[in-house]
DNA sequence: GGCATTTGTTCTGTCGACAAAAAAAATACG
DNA sequence: CGTATTTTTTTTGTCGACAGAACAAATGCC
């Protein structure tokens, strides 16, 4: 038994018929997204049946469709492993992230309701709750559902879609450099989302995609700065 | 036996270990996007197991995968439908659709190669073909592959990925009206291809945006037009 | 000792069967 | 006759088991 606690999840609470599956595929996103299962590492269904105590039948369904998301990998009558960050695809991750960005904010300046605004500031003042105490953690993960919020106020389920997975794949990255996380970044990121309400609020749509631009590409250099110092220090060690 | 015919597709084939999902997959997809399979008709396990000759597990994961991309609903303990077309939020549709237009036509204008416009062109000379044929189901299928492949040599993923899902959503919706094409408008879509293609080659990113918007305005007002023509066509029934 | 072949083990893909749920049919009641 | 309730039938979600494939180990050959 060396992967860890033979812990069983919600083992004997009697679930409903059919609750199986989304069980499985919610809890293993999350451990994906949060890193929990390191990327590369092998998903074996018959321990995943003993750890929820199914069959492997409702396993197997949760994982199809975690590999239609791409989050798993199988490789067919082989093993199924944690998808890999591909690293050297960024800059379309990179391209696509911006675009999403842009279009989220400027359609949410465009269709916002009272009610949008409502939630959009609840997770804002989460966010700045949760740099305020330096959990970078919850910070990472409250700023994913401010913008996915945002997405939401649009209106556009296309744009939602995408903008979800993107932002999942990009808390998978930054969890890689939770650690990195300075003091004064992440404020500048509470500003720049007050400014970002602000617009939506005001339905100023060439603001609002101004801003979008900027915040965009401030992340985007954040997350290259980490790489290009992680592998800085790789590098290092071979000399 | 109302379903029409008791056709095995592959019956005693002997497929590869692993092949059946694939198979049944593609083979759903197919007459759903091309609606052999109308939307919101009822999809039974058993029916399809005995039709491809396989059990029901395999039938399922294939089905699974088919809802992850919205193509089938499934309404839990309760009947799976092939998924209606959403005729509220089209404008969702178009609005994405245009994007994917715009981008994929920029990003294949950056960084498209010699093989890509190969394949871009060969696509090209066939949809002439089944335009001049006056084969409109092959025409939308190859307009489909034609933009795909351009969205193929801009190389980002994502939003090859997003963009082949709209333009087969497309393909349903435009299944739809195939018997109101009348001669005249293909022949445009024959031209603006060509320009695309010329500024791609070029590698005028701007002209190719711009030559995209054109293209995705002309083809979401043809069907806004086919849809507000139905659209009198039912109510005109009422009076 | 190194490499190819065979054997054994593990894991994936598929199967048939069963139980819960819902839908349909049949019955009872007003 | 129409509506409410029970019974039957159909269908879905889950299970345990088996067979084929790939991997690992062991053996044989040079």
């Amino acid at each position: 038994m060396k992967n860890g606690a033979k812990k069983v999840d919600v083992a004997d609470t009697a679930r409903k018929r059919g609750s199986g599956v989304s069980t499985v595929y919610e809890t293993l996103r999350r451990e994906i997204i949060e890193l929990t299962l390191v990327p590369g590492s092998p998903i074996d269904e018959a321990q995943l049946a003993e750890r929820f105590a199914l069959s492997r039948t409702p396993i197997r369904e949760a994982l199809v469709r975690l590999a239609a998301e791409n989050l798993i990998t199988t490789l067919t009558n082989r093993a199924t492993i944690v998808s890999q960050i591909d690293f050297l695809n960024l800059s379309s991750f990179f391209d696509a992230l911006t675009l999403m960005y842009r279009v989220t904010t400027r359609e949410a300046a465009r269709h916002r309701t009272e009610a949008d605004l409502e939630v959009i500031r609840t997770l804002q003042a989460a966010f700045a709750q949760y740099v305020e105490a330096r959990d970078p953690l919850e910070m990472i993960a409250t700023n994913r559902d401010f913008h996915v919020a945002i997405a939401r106020a649009g209106g556009n389920k296309y744009y939602i879609d995408l903008f979800t997975r993107l932002l999942d794949e990009g808390r998978r990255i930054l969890r890689l450099y939770y650690s990195s996380f300075n003091d004064e970044l992440p404020r500048q990121y509470v500003t720049e989302h007050d400014d970002m309400i602000e617009a939506i609020e005001a339905r100023d749509v060439a603001r609002a995609d101004t801003i979008a631009v900027a915040h965009a590409d401030q992340i985007v250099r954040q997350i290259q700065s980490y790489i290009s110092a992680d592998r800085r220090n790789s590098i290092g060690m071979t000399l």
